[in-house]
DNA sequence: TGTTTATTGTTCATGATTGAACTATTCTGT
DNA sequence: ACAGAATAGTTCAATCATGAACAATAAACA
């Protein structure tokens, strides 16, 4: 009973998913340092890009959007909204949701903090060719949606 | 004054990495679903494999190689302990570090846990051709590599 | 219309993770 | 040998995310 010839670490795929967790892990260590200067964490960002990407749009959708549980937003926003950075309106015809806003600040402090954000991006990917970056991104894009859609 | 032309939603490498982390947000989602019935996370599961791989590494080697605090393997271990799948034992030339090691229930456990773990990875990955795949692995050493070296 | 079912957001208890302060031990340099 | 710096591990308080239970509202349908 050789056991050890099936072994994970032998295993390509399964090496390489290890060397993509790590990747992601110093990657968000990196960003969360480089953040903390604009009072965000990367959570709060993610709240705020979607937000300014799609004005209006729902907790719940952001939720979705972001693979988070609701209850995340929720506990999230008042952190926001304190900050003066967001605004929440009640939806006139259905009052179960409630409709999300960037106040001006909270969009000046977005692109500031998308500065930092690109910067280092553009930084860690720059260790590819576009090419395989896009390769890349078109792999994970592949994994995301077939692992949302047998949900 | 355009703005918009320099948002990050226009940037390749941006869209490649935010495709990214939702990826493995999503397969460690998964992932963590098929541990559950092995009564382990992902974290300790992460702590197994590192020490079934490299019998009698310290805390702080485990550590640094996941890429966590100290303090965290510190509250993790207890748990595994208290599970009989590691065994602890001091140094005997260094008083300060401990020395892990897995129990044989503990490698039995790691062994069950680890087929269903590839068993998915192998699945997520399949969504790439093995030169891809590799491709992509290496561009995630290169990442990684980058960021641990100018701490 | 009225009743059942779904959906949105909130609350709450729980578990995970972190970083700073601390103890004990070892290493360095003189 | 000794003082000071460095290291391994622990403790603790704070933060964060999660899922289940819940209230309010809307949708589906008989």
């Amino acid at each position: 009973m050789n056991n050890k010839q099936a072994l994970p670490w032998d295993n390509p795929r399964f090496r390489n998913w290890i060397a993509m967790v790590r990747a992601e892990k110093a990657v968000v260590r990196e960003l969360t340092h480089a953040l903390a200067p604009f009072d965000l964490k990367l959570g709060q960002l993610d709240v705020l890009m979607n937000i300014y990407r799609h004005p209006g749009m729902s907790q719940h959708d952001v939720a979705r959007k972001l693979l988070i549980g609701r209850s995340n937003i929720t506990m999230l926003l008042p952190q926001l909204e304190k900050q003066g950075l967001i605004r929440r309106e009640g939806d006139k015809k259905d009052k179960r949701v409630m409709r999300l806003f960037l106040t001006e600040d909270g969009e000046a402090r977005l692109m500031e903090a998308l500065k930092v954000y690109t910067a280092l991006i553009d930084r860690v990917m720059a260790q590819s060719t576009p090419a395989q970056c896009d390769a890349m991104g078109e792999q994970m894009r592949r994994i995301e949606e077939m692992l949302s859609s047998d949900d």
